[in-house]
DNA sequence: GTCTATACGTTGATAGAC
DNA sequence: GTCTATCAACGTATAGAC
């Protein structure tokens, strides 16, 4: 309960975090309010938010605005060394971004169905931006590949990674592998397609 | 509305297409009775189901042994021809298998929070036994791989997968690319690094 | 800005007639 | 087995005192 922030600020941090734990529906205002210091049950929660979808619709924005600020950075990790290292950094980089907003994830991936007009552009749009950013990264440095090709194997390289994050963060079940044996095995294979790509 | 089925088999049909498309917590026991063809609002569900949990439990079980009935087809392609061949008949059947099962799946994903000690088991030996499947035929073709090794390529393989037809089943979204493209690539990627590790 | 009190709808579930 | 009628619990949201 960090007393410091302002009220509204401590509503949408509690309130994405019992999202994300419980579910949007399953979870009541009068707990989201018991978690940011109010009397649960008072309607205090309506005197920053008019809406309790509203609310979820403030903490959306927050995380959104926060992941689409992280992509580009990832400009940052090119060619500075050579290709297995860059693979290596991005893979590292892309799980952490994802874990970072799990969150998120969880809350789109659970209540998508309920309020599609709200979610679909915003997590659509960011889940282009990471796939054609991904694609770009795999064009420039197989640039013989078709366009197809660069996206299938972007939609493996990102696939694997989303796909190790949601064995934790959505289904609560334990990976395989760990991330570092994961990581180095997914930069041997992606590294050997896109040298075998080079004319 | 099959009319031929018994009404307690409509009933379990009728829920888990209802709770795969909005939800658990956002199908009412009226809606299930009335897409069963029962007057909605009367209790009539409660004469073949305890409660509405239980109802889900049942269809739950009857899905998960659907499922497990498929496990084992998968050796029926195994030696049958080349290497490539295998992979992409495989590719293609595990698309298949997700597909069918994607109620299931979506059900799991976003109703798991609510219910962990219900679903917590049956999910967890469902993912279990896909994987170490994947794993055991890597292990197969290429058995100088370690056991990290052939876990990590299954997770790769498996994962790819998953992440394909959860942006569609899950997310609602369209995929990158085909999935024609896709299996092909994904064949390329992992016929290429099994190929590699043999002696 | 936060509280008390309350209105109002919805939902899961039960009792009893047919 | 299915219906009508009904209940108790809970959830969102509002009105007004402090």
């Amino acid at each position: 309960m960090t007393a410091s922030l302002s009220t509204r600020e401590r509503l949408i941090d509690e309130a994405m975090r019992l999202f994300g734990e419980q579910g949007y529906r399953a979870t009541s205002v009068a707990q989201i309010e018991e978690a940011a210091g109010l009397t649960p049950g008072s309607g205090g929660l309506y005197h920053h938010f008019r809406s309790k979808e509203l609310l979820l619709e403030a903490g959306i924005e927050r995380h959104a605005n926060r992941l689409r600020a992280l992509r580009d950075i990832r400009v940052i990790f090119e060619g500075l060394t050579d290709l297995r290292s860059e693979l290596t950094v991005l893979g590292r980089y892309t799980l952490e971004v994802i874990d970072e907003e799990s969150q998120l994830l969880r809350i789109m991936a659970s209540e998508l169905r309920d309020k599609p007009k709200m979610l679909a552009e915003t997590l659509s749009s960011l889940i282009r931006e990471s796939y054609s950013g991904m694609t770009n990264w795999v064009r420039q440095h197989a640039p013989v590949a078709t366009d197809d090709q660069a996206a299938a194997i972007a939609t493996i390289a990102l696939g694997t990674l989303f796909a190790q994050r949601n064995m934790t963060h959505l289904l609560g079940t334990q990976p395989l592998v760990d991330d570092e044996t994961l990581v180095a095995e997914w930069v041997e294979m992606i590294g050997a397609r896109i040298e075998a790509l080079q004319p």
